[in-house]
DNA sequence: CCAAAAGTGTTGGTAGTACACCCATGA
DNA sequence: TCATGGGTGTACTACCAACACTTTTGG
């Protein structure tokens, strides 16, 4: 009666990143393999007898990107029955967030490209690779509100309005820029540098800001709490 | 070089109930396996190549304790390579919240008991059932401040107090009756019945009440924000 | 001198918190 | 009548939202 188990168990990471010219983007992959060959797919693959998951996320984002990523985190397990159409495959899918300028990409192994796409124009993707960005998205959009995600998605130093404009294009409404400013810089752990922005178009050049991560995590040990 | 690959794939249930007596409760199961047995654990069990992976979750809570449960979250996919002794074993834990009183526990196949055990005083668990465990806990704790668990911890009908004893007990400080009672009210789904509590002890017996699971729903779509 | 973006303060409303006394019931 | 838990109102505070003008730079 117990017939034997047969699933295929793989990981995918949906990378997230953040131009002000593109907005949200995302890290896709051409595929090499037989099956969707052309189709871009999130980079993933099947996890190694020996490996933890994260460790399998890890590895397969930098084979079929370059790309090398310290901090994955669980997003959420895929296991519909027919989401693939060669076998049954469960997915376990983790996300990051980076500042896509720190890094160069170079398809390798599986994949014949890798690049990042806005997600405003995403291409046909393999698998339900569609509904795990969809869910990876919603999980970003609420991590907005009460983790600092530009931490991760923008550069070192950064003009404050980048900030203005991410939380703008992730939240999906304008936010008045005063009360923003105001709120953000009372918590402390974003700070003003002395370097100014080299203007990129015409008007008057800011002052760059940068995170200050030890102060966050002081703060985040005396249990704040955020909103924004 | 690519072995192939033998991961077996289960699931597990974190099942949570509430008593005004006891506090928190986790629904256990004595194994009756090879493998820890004697030993509490949480019900699951192998996934079968044709059902997805809440199904294989509520049919093993099914089997094993004879509860059913419709909605089951999935909670975290944990997957360390040394977390089961026999072999590479992959789990997606599911949590669940419930009113310990609608049901009736039967242990059946796999488990020679099923019962409810009080987190102040869980006994040694199988595997990494701890940790998972722990997992849950932490969901539970923040998912209390901003979605009406007690929708589902409770039962149909409650005293006020009992509610107020939940959010005391899962955030583990005291807060002000009268002003959780105006903040829990002004929300506007949790209704007045007419129906008087049965005193249990001494005291002036109080009003029961009532969630109103529609109401709570038009809120949510109108994007109202708790916090409590 | 004009256009574009950066930088800055004040005010009013409201929602949350702190807090103490009376009421209904059973023993 | 006492003990136990149920039920209610007010006042102060602090935070948030709304809102507009000045400054610096490049062209």
């Amino acid at each position: 009666m117990n017939q034997t188990q047969k699933i295929k168990l793989s990981v995918d990471a949906v990378v997230f990143g953040y131009s002000s010219e593109k907005g949200i983007l995302i890290l896709l992959i051409k595929r090499n393999s037989r099956t969707f060959r052309g189709s871009w797919a999130l980079p993933g693959g099947l996890v190694r007898n020996e490996e933890s998951l994260e460790e399998a996320a890890k590895r397969e984002l930098n084979e079929e990107t370059g790309v090398s990523i310290n901090f994955l985190e669980q997003l959420y397990t895929f296991g519909t029955p027919d989401r693939d159409p060669r076998n049954r495959a469960v997915s376990v899918a983790y996300y990051a967030l980076v500042s896509p300028d720190a890094f160069t990409l170079q398809a390798d192994t599986d994949a014949s490209a890798a690049d990042w796409f806005s997600i405003e124009q995403l291409p046909e993707l393999a698998f339900d690779h569609q509904e795990i960005v969809a869910t990876a998205l919603k999980r970003l959009r609420s991590k907005v509100l009460y983790q600092p995600v530009g931490f991760e998605l923008l550069e070192e130093k950064f003009p404050f309005s980048d900030l203005e404009n991410l939380y703008q294009t992730l939240l999906g409404y304008p936010i008045d820029r005063r009360n923003f400013r105001k709120k953000v810089l009372k918590f402390g752990f974003v700070e003003a540098t002395t370097e100014r922005q080299k203007h990129a178009g015409s008007g008057r050049p800011g002052f760059l800001f940068r995170f200050n991560r030890q102060r966050y995590h002081e703060l985040v040990e005396q249990g704040i709490h955020f909103e924004l």
